[in-house]
DNA sequence: CACCTTTTTAGAATCATTATAAACTAGGAA
DNA sequence: TTCCTAGTTTATAATGATTCTAAAAAGGTG
């Protein structure tokens, strides 16, 4: 499995459950957003085997935390979390409720010009909200 | 009052509650961020009578809908609500999890190149998170 | 005042997320 | 292999923000 090492590397213990939500998020040929509830749908589909709720939860966190997965800025009841780890922005459909990748390229520079005294900029995301 | 005709005119009855709300929201000299949490404790420092948590979330949301508020597109368990409706930013500082607002001005121009059929934008959000 | 609609309200319901604590497992050591 | 221990999974309970409900109260027009 090419995703043992991976999980070995970071310090997270290859479990089963582990690598089937590694199979699910990352064997795909194109990047997608996701909600905790769409990945368990997800899996329901994908994986001959249950797992419990709690652990999809530890796992998309600690995938997070390990850079594995982006955390999306958007005010939903629930949190979007996206495979494409790139440094990129998003369009949000409001009508839709649907997230679009918006590559760094379809943006334009953004220049930061106010500086806050002790803090570095982690990162800088843009939300481009879509009407009819 | 001077809220009065500002409700009237955009289709709300300018009830007792309504009126609160708006002093310690509008009568300020400086814009401020908050969750509805927020905006309950400082309710009930400066007014002396209480108001429903269910109305406090009912005004918000129709003062949101009527544009006198925006919400703020950030990860929380709580939704944040800005009382500088004027089309501007923020930084998210991670560690103190407390907003800043960053104008227009000190952002620069942002210019989306990418274009959705049928869409149209109705607003773009800048988040700039800072870490120590 | 009378009437009707809007608004407020307390409390219940909902729903995503987190906590708990017991059972299980990976992986190194003996 | 077997043992051991820390890390992981799990079902379930708990939490907490937000929304719903339905009855009471208030606004505003005639």
């Amino acid at each position: 499995m090419k995703y043992i090492e991976k999980l070995r590397n970071s310090g997270l213990r290859p479990t089963k459950q582990r690598l089937q939500i590694c199979e699910v998020l990352f064997d795909n040929e194109k990047t997608f957003h996701f909600t905790i509830n769409d990945l368990v749908n997800k899996i329901k589909k994908q994986i001959n085997s249950k797992i419990s709720l709690a652990t999809v939860y530890n796992t998309v966190h600690a995938f997070e935390k390990k850079g594995y997965l982006k955390q999306i800025s958007i005010n939903s009841n629930q949190t979007y979390f996206d495979t494409n780890i790139s440094d990129h922005h998003h369009f949000y459909d409001l009508k839709e409720e649907k997230l679009i990748d918006l590559e760094n390229s379809d943006v334009g520079p953004i220049n930061i010009l106010k500086k806050i005294d002790g803090k570095k900029i982690r990162s800088v995301e843009v939300l481009v909200k879509l009407e009819d």
